[in-house]
Parts: C-alpha cells; structure tokens; sequence
DNA sequence: TAAATAGTGTCTGTAAGACACTATTGA
DNA sequence: TCAATAGTGTCTTACAGACACTATTTA
C-alpha cells in the first residue's frame, strides 16, 4: 500500500445474461452456441463485453438483449444478478462478469440469419443437474437465475411478466409450477392469488379454451410487493420432518 | 461488433465494504475519512482497488476488511452485495465496484496509529436520511446493504452474527429491533423465537443483570434457514391499511 | 349425456399479534 | 416491600392446505 510506483491492475468487463421464459410449459433459458475460442462450439450465456469504457451496465445488458435475443426493452424485467469474476474463469485474462437476469412472457424461437442464429432455448431441467453443460462458469450463474426467480416470485408480482398482457388465473398458475417445479392446488392457488390485494385485477373479458368453462381474464395490477406473499410448498429436509 | 479493430475496454476495479455492526443499541457502519482525491475529507466506504490483476474479489474484500478495519475472518459474515459501476462514478475514470456486506457482533473503536486510524463508526440512522453525506455513490451502496441485512434477517439465523457466542433473548431481540428499528413485543419474541427449529439452543446456562431476573442463555443452532420465518412488522401504506 | 376446465364452500392446523399474568432477581 | 426484567397462558384473527362441491363450456 505504501509503494509509490504502484498502480491499481484493470480488468475487462463482460455482461452476461439469463434470460427466461416459460415455452411448452417449462422454464427455459436462452443459450448461445460459441462461435470462437475459447469453449468454441460449447454452449454459453448470451453476453459480451463492454463496447466501450462509458457504457452502462444496464445499457449493456439491454444492448446484448437486443442483439443476441432480439428482444427490446418491452414486458421486460431485467436485474442485476450478481459478479462472476474468480481469477482464471476465462482463459483469456481477468474477466469480470456482471450477469443480469431478464423475464419475458412467451418468446419465439430466434431468427436465422440474425445474430442471435446461434441462440437456442433449453429447458432449465436440462441445464441444471449437469454442471459441465456451458462454457466458462456459465452453469453456476444459470442456476443463481433460477434461484433469484424462484425466491421473487414469492413475494413480487414477477410472475406476470411471464405472461401475456392479459392471463388467466390457470396460466398464472403454470408460471409458478414450472418456475418452482412442484404442482400446486389450482383450487387453493385460484383463491390465494386474489386474495393478494392488487396483485391481478379482473379485465371482465373471458377466454374459451377448447373444452371446458371460459376462464375469466385478468391483467397484472399495481402491487409489485405481494402481501401475502405466494408461498413455495417447502420440501422437507430430513430434520424439520414432523415426528410422528 | 464487425470491426475487426475493436478491442474490448477495461475498467479499473474496487471492493467496497458495509461493515454493519450493534454499537449502543444501533445499527452502526463503518466509515473512513478519505485521505486523498477525490472527495479528500469526505467520509466514504473502506475499500479499494484490487492489489494485482490476479486477486480473488472475496480475498480483496477479506483483506480490506482486515487492512481499514482490523477485523480477521472469525465470527464474520460476507456476502456480495452487488455491482456499482456506473459511468462517472468516480472522477478517476471508469471505476467499477463490487460491494460487499459484513456483519460482526459488538466491535471496538478503530485503533489510532493502524491503517483503520481514519475510520469510525456511525450510526444508521445518522447516514441514511442524507444522501449527500458519503463519497461517491456510496450512499446508495449502503441503504442497499441497510436494506439486505433487514431482508435476511427475517428469513436467516443472521441476527445472531451480531451477538457474542451467548445471548439472551433479549439481546437477540435488541438486534432485531435495532437492524429493523422497529419495537417487537418480547412476549412474543420470546416465544416465537424458541418455536423457529434449530435458530437459538439454550447452555443451560444464566446471565445476572443489575436488576431482575437472570436471563437464560442461548447460542446460535444450526439452522441457516428459518421456519418458520421472522417476521418484520409490517409498515402499512395507504393502500394496504383495512377499510373500516 | 360425458368430459373437461373454471370457480366456490368449508374445515383443520399453524402461526402472528394483543395483552393479562406469574417468576425471580436486587435494592 | 417495590421495581425491574424474565418468562407463561390464552384469546383472536389470518392464512395455508386438503378436499367436497357447483358452474359452464364443447363434443
């Protein structure tokens, strides 16, 4: 600390980005396919570095959005989500990542002869019980995404932004078993959620579906805090297990 | 991105540290009096930048804590707290900071004549309300660290971070209500805090107060996790209070 | 009609919060 | 004894979860 010739060592700095969406019923992430070394040919989170040295982060992550999903800023929650930056994760020096964490409602397959021609969406259940599958440390930055909208969806109004402009308490419901993986009562789950004081509010319009009663319409309210919050059914570990 | 001339920039990089710790019943940080430029004089965050391209950011956050606050790792909470790298930040050039949060039971005045000289301790409640107080945008950084020690207070067995090895539940509930500043009824906390498995195991042991009746005494279970959850009173907004 | 999905009623257990009460110490 | 702090009992309300039941559509 007292060296006078000592100057402070810069690094490059990357944005990454999860991005989600619920298609066929499942969470997916969006995964890129390298082009170039290193991990060419493996895949990756859709990200980059910095354009220049005045670029914002979330200006970097929406550029990435953009250029990678063609996605634009609409029906978008994006947050940060944490630095990535052990010594080593990249071969080709001290790489700083910042990953960001992107929602959107139901999004199509990425366009050929776009840039994002290399981008694909992969069922999470894929991606996460095998750690190997993405380039640098991709795989754990993929699995503090799930996690971070796991635990939002409990108390934010997140779930929304999975679905379209106007939903229907069932689809609501779909959000929130592929988000957490475990089915819930839809009798219990219909009460609760308008129960949640402006959390979704009635449209008064209805939506058929093939068979069945015409579900009523609803569209996201003002609340983004939820009270009470959706509850995550809590898988038991061995010691909170009643005793019997 | 098709510029074949384009290299990626870089960026200076910096730890920041939210030392929080109870002094006097108060939630109380870290600060040291900046020596140099910019914002010479000021208060500001310990931290600094990385000693050399290949330092680990937790170890820089480590030695930051060591080196302006003479803390070593024992009894010590850290977790990352998020990135701050906004353009301009800092009059140095493009600075990015990753901060961190730290959380230690009771700890003494900053030692004169030690790197920590320049630092003290400051209550909460003094820095939080003005956002000109602190250098750079380390204001914000700290309401973010405020805020998250709240959060993971309800849903951790963090509260105990801030004790000694033993506590009564009165001290326990001291720290509760001071990270929330909010009272809690110790009848309640008392019991409540009891029925959550595996946050609080009594020695069997008793402390004497000067007045009173002795207190038992308690050490941290081995819950991380509680359940169920503390719950922090909940402040009502207009829109939430009941319709009478 | 049956099959399918939407939506309601009701009960049970757990837990939060209000608050009266008892227990054990020092002065 | 009183003052002070520790600790218990009990009631009310909120809400999670189980699950029987009714409602409205298409085939």
């Amino acid at each position: 600390m007292s060296d006078d010739q000592w100057v402070p060592p810069t690094v490059l700095l990357a944005v990454d980005l999860v991005i989600l969406t619920l298609r066929e019923s499942r969470l997916q992430v969006l995964l890129v396919e390298r082009g170039i070394e290193p991990y060419q040919g493996a895949l990756a989170l859709p990200g980059g570095f910095l354009n220049h040295a005045e670029e914002d982060l979330p200006a970097a992550a929406h550029r990435e959005l953009a250029e990678e999903a063609g996605l634009d800023a609409d029906h978008l929650h994006l947050e940060q989500l944490g630095v990535y930056g052990t010594p080593g994760r990249d071969p080709r020096g001290r790489v700083v990542s910042v990953a960001y964490l992107a929602i959107a409602p139901r999004l199509p397959e990425p366009v050929a002869g776009t840039d994002a021609a290399h981008a694909r969406w992969t069922p999470t259940e894929q991606v996460l019980p095998d750690p190997t599958r993405l380039a640098f440390d991709h795989h754990r930055i993929v699995t503090d995404g799930v996690e971070r909208a796991r635990t939002k969806l409990e108390s934010s109004a997140l779930a929304t932004a999975f679905c379209g402009p106007t939903f229907t308490i069932t689809e609501l419901q779909a959000v929130y078993e592929a988000v957490w993986g475990t089915p819930l009562d839809p009798r219990n789950f219909y009460r609760k959620v308008q129960g949640v004081a402006g959390f979704i509010v009635p449209t008064g319009r209805t939506r058929r579906t093939e068979t069945g009663r015409p579900a009523k319409l609803f569209r996201p309210g003002p609340r983004q805090a939820l009270h009470p919050a959706m509850t995550r059914p809590t898988v038991l570990s061995n010691e909170e297990k009643p005793q019997t």
